[in-house]
DNA sequence: GCGCTTCGTCGAAGCGCTTCGATGCTCGGG
DNA sequence: CCCGAGCATCGAAGCGCTTCGACGAAGCGC
């Protein structure tokens, strides 16, 4: 840098002046000094600069270790969110944790190595969240707590059910299932299974649809049991929309037993699973989308915001997924051939 | 630290010798070190210590961004790699990057900020491999190059494709088609299309089988073009193996409108993907599952080995994939019951 | 033409650690 | 009893940057 500062005929400070825009710096100055950066080859030293400023412009994620295991979804949250640190002039580490272990969050926000960090996987209410609360850490969360304090970006449950089951009423669909996570991701307070499963019955009700909702482990093999129990207690049933990937492949196979086609004898719609997972599927599933790589990005985009001092007090932002329609959803024939 | 200093009646030098055992310290100066960081609730800072040292203790794995979109198996290396990183006291910072963009590379390298990085997606010829060679950069691979050089740890892919092809000729199949990535991976030279390829055609050579090969692009249309073009050319197939996952679905369809039944009729083997997604199809298919995780995590090792100057001078790890047994692949009775 | 502000720049003091050379200490051999 | 070796520890000089206070030079109104 002293270096720079020689070619360019001006002090080393000017140089970190002109670097940063903390200082107004005279145009021709500027230039001459990016230009002696440039012939130099120089690069600032990101330790250097942190150690100084005491910003590092990294961030990190929290990846946990999940029930379900962790799939397309969170990988679109990460790669997302990395890209959009990377534009920005950040770093992105990832680490990997219990979601509900605090004390780890504790360490690693306590080190200084990250200015802020960004949450997946939170749940209505976090021990993590209240954490960072209390100790002033910054961080913005994919996913949000029951209040509505702190910047988050979230998926639109209630928009997105609400489409989910316009789309299956406008095919004629009247008598409709809705497979949840399991019962345990409902218990502790996880946002997607509590969110969905309120909105389902929140619709049904207004709607004068019948609705039955069932929990579910992330299995084939528990999808096809709560498929089976479902339609033996529901045999009207014309259409499931499961918000469990895993269970997917189960659903499928217990209407094939029956001896059903689907979508002409019986729908199905996945909630929250990218096409990628859903194009696995013969025939391929409906799905709502969920917009997870843009997710990752405005979570970024927020904390940065928030680092920076601009931006709102506690932003919040919902976006819901996108409906892809697939081979697995259309108007049920099974009762109008009887 | 000064104060840890104080509060143990040693100097601010000997508090750092003690953390990082650089010198001899006395076995009590270095407890009642210990218990002065305790009682203060001290940790290093990592950027000053970076900056001292000359070493952040940061690695990096670059994330490609690729024709057939991340899966599950690139999300396992990143998550096991993070693991092993912060098991050993490093931070794990992720780089999405064009693979064959080595500029962004270079930038980066010369950053500073990371002490070594983890390439994927490695092809035969890397321009970014030959980068990191020339700059004398510390970086260890999942997957190689055709040189034995530099470290790397990468699926066996002969043993792998072995233990299929026997799998299958066990099974009795003596006709099998080996459904590839696409043509244009392997033009690029990536490695585990070359090699797959490659020991596909040597193991059909020794064996006596019958076999073909055919490229495809990552997508289950094109998969199902795939199929149904092999079966016209060879209706005396009755396996396929596929390295092409999204091709997968296609390829059941395809097999489903010959009226051939899973497994009874056809055969259907999935190489190098997880259980994760090949669960999802109905049938659940088998596959030789990657040790994605294990692979991520010992890349690290090796980074990490190699930083240190323990270890090996370019040491080479390879691990085949497992079977996992499904429920497309079995005895073929398509043609003993004619 | 005076003092005043504003702009652009400079020098120096850190940021929290590592590491080098130096120093005091203890110990055994002569 | 002295000397040198080896061990444990200390003080100080950086690492490459940011940032604070200060200062000279314009530019302004009166």
């Amino acid at each position: 840098m002293l270096d720079v500062a020689k070619r360019a005929n001006v002090s080393l400070s000017t140089v970190s002046y002109a670097l940063n825009g903390t200082r107004p710096i005279s145009e021709k100055t500027r230039l001459r000094i990016i230009e002696a950066m440039k012939d130099l080859g120089y690069r600032p030293h990101p330790l250097a600069r942190g150690l100084a400023s005491k910003r590092s412009r990294i961030l990190a994620i929290l990846f946990p270790t999940i029930e379900r295991g962790l799939g397309i979804t969170e990988l679109e949250f990460v790669t997302g969110a990395a890209h959009a640190a990377s534009t920005n002039g950040y770093h992105l580490v990832v680490w990997s944790a219990e979601t509900n272990d605090p004390d780890e969050l504790r360490q690693l926000t306590k080190q200084g190595l990250v200015d802020g960090v960004i949450l997946m996987e939170v749940h209505i209410n976090d021990t993590r969240v209240n954490l960072l609360r209390e100790s002033g850490f910054p961080f913005s969360m994919i996913g949000r707590c029951d209040d509505d304090r702190d910047g988050y970006v979230d998926i639109d449950f209630n928009q997105t059910m609400h489409e989910t089951l316009e789309y299956l009423a406008r095919l004629g669909h009247t008598n409709i299932a809705f497979l949840n996570q399991s019962q345990t991701s409902y218990d502790e307070g996880y946002g997607p299974v509590v969110r969905t499963k309120a909105a389902f019955e929140e619709y049904i009700r207004s709607s004068g649809l019948n609705g039955v909702t069932r929990f579910c482990r992330p299995s084939p093999q528990a999808g096809y049991e709560a498929c089976n129990a479902l339609l033996q207690a529901h045999p009207d049933l014309t259409a499931i929309v499961s918000m469990n990937e895993r269970a997917i492949p189960g659903v499928i196979r217990a209407i094939a037993e029956r001896g059903w086609k689907i979508p002409d004898d019986f729908s199905l719609v996945a909630l929250v699973s990218s096409v990628r997972m859903t194009e696995m599927m013969v025939p391929k599933v409906t799905t709502m989308e969920p917009p997870s790589a843009e997710l990752g990005r405005l979570a970024i985009g927020l904390l940065i915001k928030h680092l920076e001092g601009n931006g709102d007090e506690n932003p919040r932002i919902l976006i819901p997924c996108r409906l892809i329609v697939g081979d697995s959803s259309g108007p049920c024939r099974r009762f109008s051939r009887n």
